[in-house]
DNA sequence: CAGGATCCTTTACGATACTG
DNA sequence: CAGTATCGTAAAGGATCCTG
């Protein structure tokens, strides 16, 4: 009797598994796809706006996530010098490519939603 | 002087991001577009085999984030009769919807790491 | 306006030990 | 093997007040 040639999955996709989990680092929380899905086809953005259009998220969250994603280099923070103080937020080249990844979600979640309403 | 006309990004869209935070709501977390990576290129799957492939993940968060999904119906769990018992992890056919999503993730993950490397 | 500071509650997450 | 129980830390999340 031939033993079957076991296909090791443990070591032909650790690298996809690894990649994502270093993304998950960068793009996990609540809010993070949510604030640059926003972002995306918003362009530029004041905190207030963002904080309106953002359904539930509270300044102190928003604020956080935004300066996580400058760390990262998937927006930038612009303070112009008005009075008061206007700062303006924004998506950088890198951060644009993300969207492909926000395009499936969002994409997904639609059908999602309608599922819930088949029930 | 024409005055452009105003693309009220406020409500064009806000449905789009809910789907997003609707999709969110199911999938955030540090663990579960991982685990449903490894479920969905490994077939079958028992809880000590995710446990092995996953590497980082703690018995808690795997056996909490398995039952989340089950009951949002991504994965079934079927225990079968044996001394000790086996339990077996799979995707639905529902949660194979997800797989677009995953795709772009480790897709931008792969980018990502590599971005590291030439830095 | 754009937030930070403070206080408090609730989840998320993790390590270790134990059970049917 | 497939988990649960227990305990502890760290973030998430909310409310209110404060500042340049």
């Amino acid at each position: 009797m031939k033993k079957e040639p076991q296909l090791n999955t443990s070591s032909v996709c650790k690298y996809r598994m690894n990649a994502i989990k270093d993304a998950m680092e960068i793009l996990s929380g609540k809010w993070k796809f949510h604030i640059l899905g926003t972002l995306l086809q918003g362009g530029k953005m004041r905190f207030m706006d963002l904080l309106r259009e953002i359904d539930g998220i509270a300044a102190k969250m928003l604020s956080k996530e935004l300066q996580d994603m400058e760390i990262n280099q998937l927006i930038t923070r612009t303070v112009l010098d008005t009075k008061p103080v206007t700062v303006e937020y924004e998506v950088t080249e890198y951060g644009r490519t993300i969207e492909p990844v926000i395009d499936e979600i969002a994409k997904w979640g639609i059908e999602y939603r309608k599922s819930l309403y088949q029930k």
